[in-house]
RNA sequence: CGGGGCGUAGCGCAGUCUGGUAGCGCAUCUGUUUUGGGAACAGAGGGUCGUAGGUUCGAAUCCUAUCGCCCCGACCA
């Protein structure tokens, strides 16, 4: 993409309503735009991020065998009537009347609606296991939003829900989400930890959030330092192997790692003084097991080898995909702005052309534009007419994780520069060698 | 929902106390000179001062109502 035909509205100065960094910096960047309290439009840059993050989201789910469908934003009242949650709910939900003053509700979540599709198409355990999942906006009247997209009353969420003959079978499924989860945060670049958390109003017996550490985290955590370092690396994950599947839950899980809400203070003061830390998390994913709860009263029953009907266990495993451009920015900024993971980067590296309109620095760019391209890699090629200093200062701030400069200078050696926004550090190299790098890079991504 | 604050040009703000018909910086447009980390000079455009009433010869400024947004708290992904 050429900057001279893109819409990003860059700020320069700090818009007053922004309280933390990354709600500034996706308003600076021109990634977001709010149209009311905790709403916001998603402008080109930040639609893209938004975008790769989904697509992550996606391929992991499908990985771990789970099945995408699309439930829609509105939903009838009636359906949380025959769970009881239309009441339990309360002022967080925003209800809606239609023009036949029936009762609507704009959706927070979707276990009644999953339910009911289950019910209405399902009825043998043949059919099982099954795991439905989507993502979807999603609606919750905060009281108070604030955090930008971090805490939005509008945000898009991945919610899935798994259906299984057997309290068993449904552990596996919790298991394979928990596996599933820290392959997807891990491929964007972040480090969440999960933590036994309380189920809330979902209900249930067994539940993790995934945590993100972040100074500006909502939630107060307890953890061994230890955990931070558990990865899963390049190592292959069977998802149908129960033992193998299990035994990564073990080891993400037996060191000590809670919120506030499950800490246990003699347990914590267990380990040793060194690794015992306390800071902030980030909340970006939920997973439950809350057996028979929905199947129960909403009548989502399969029919097993004896003849007899028996309700369906099931979870529910949440990811907060919007969310997540926030804690990625938390997790990863500096005082220039943004330092995107190459996992969820709107464009695989930028192009700065120091002296636009001189004929070598312009092809030296289009050519390297063009073969970043080829290979599938799409480039930010700043073509204004600015000055270099400009330009350098929107890259910072966009957080692209690198940048070719091209000058005439560097081409009278035959070199351009690639440089690391992470780190900072520039190297010059012939035109071709940067293409190779920037491949090469992205090749193990 | 309790407490506090703010709505004046695209963004950040001053002006409000003490009423006299709106200003600064950045951004935008034009021109000239510049050009390897947010340039300089000259000129230009852009605002029914959130909205609606009221007081007054006269309201951004005073009064009333209302809408919106932000912060702290409680709540939440």
């Amino acid at each position: 993409m050429r900057l001279t035909r893109y819409f990003l509205p860059v700020l320069k100065e700090n818009p007053a309503e922004a309280q933390i960094v990354s709600h500034r910096y996706m308003l600076r960047a021109g990634m977001i735009k709010q149209q009311a309290a905790g709403i916001y439009s998603w402008l080109p840059l930040g639609y893209r991020v938004l975008r790769r993050i989904e697509q992550i989201v996606h391929e992991e789910q499908a990985r771990a065998g789970h099945i995408a469908l699309l439930m829609p934003t509105l939903q009838s009242a009636d359906l949380w009537r025959e769970s009881g949650r239309y009441d339990d709910y309360g002022q967080e939900m925003l209800r809606i009347t239609d023009r036949q003053d029936r009762e609507m509700l704009y959706g927070p979540t979707n276990e009644e609606m999953i339910t009911d599709i289950f019910r209405s198409h399902v009825g043998s355990y043949k059919d099982l296991p099954l795991t439905l999942y989507h993502i979807q906006w999603k609606f919750r009247d905060e009281m108070r939003p604030r955090f930008g997209v971090m805490r939005g009353r509008e945000f898009l969420m991945k919610d899935g829900y798994n259906f299984d003959v057997s309290k068993e079978d449904a552990l596996h499924a919790y298991n394979r989400h928990m596996v599933s989860y820290l392959r997807t945060y891990e491929r964007m670049g972040l480090t969440a930890i999960p933590m036994r958390a309380d189920s809330g109003p979902i209900g249930g017996e067994d539940t993790h959030e995934f945590l993100v550490l972040a100074a500006t985290g909502e939630s107060e955590v307890f953890y061994d330092e230890a955990v931070t370092e558990l990865k899963l690396g390049a190592r292959t994950v069977d998802y149908d192997d129960r033992a193998c599947v299990a035994a990564i839950c073990r080891e993400f899980t037996s060191l000590y790692a809670r919120t506030d809400e499950t800490h246990d203070a003699a347990l914590f003061d267990a380990i040793p003084a060194a690794r015992r830390k306390v800071g902030r998390g980030i909340e970006v994913g939920q997973i439950f097991y809350f057996g028979t709860k929905y199947s129960e009263p909403m009548g989502a029953t399969v029919q097993i080898a004896d003849g007899s009907k028996v309700p369906v266990h099931m979870g529910s495993h949440g990811i907060g995909v919007s969310r997540l451009l926030g804690a990625i920015i938390e997790a990863s900024h500096d005082d220039k702005g943004i330092i995107w993971p190459e996992g969820v980067t709107p464009f695989a590296c930028g192009i700065v052309n120091l002296k636009q309109g001189d004929a070598a620095a312009d092809a030296a760019c289009a050519a390297i534009y063009a073969a970043l391209g080829a290979l599938g890699h799409e480039a930010l090629y700043d073509d204004r007419d600015v000055r270099a200093g400009e330009k350098f200062a929107t890259m910072d701030l966009i957080g692209l994780p690198w940048r070719i400069t091209v000058g005439p200078r560097g081409l009278a050696n035959g070199v351009v520069e690639l440089t690391s926004r992470r780190t900072g550090i520039s190297e010059e190299m012939p035109a071709e060698a940067a293409v190779a790098r920037i491949a090469a890079i992205y090749a193990g991504v």
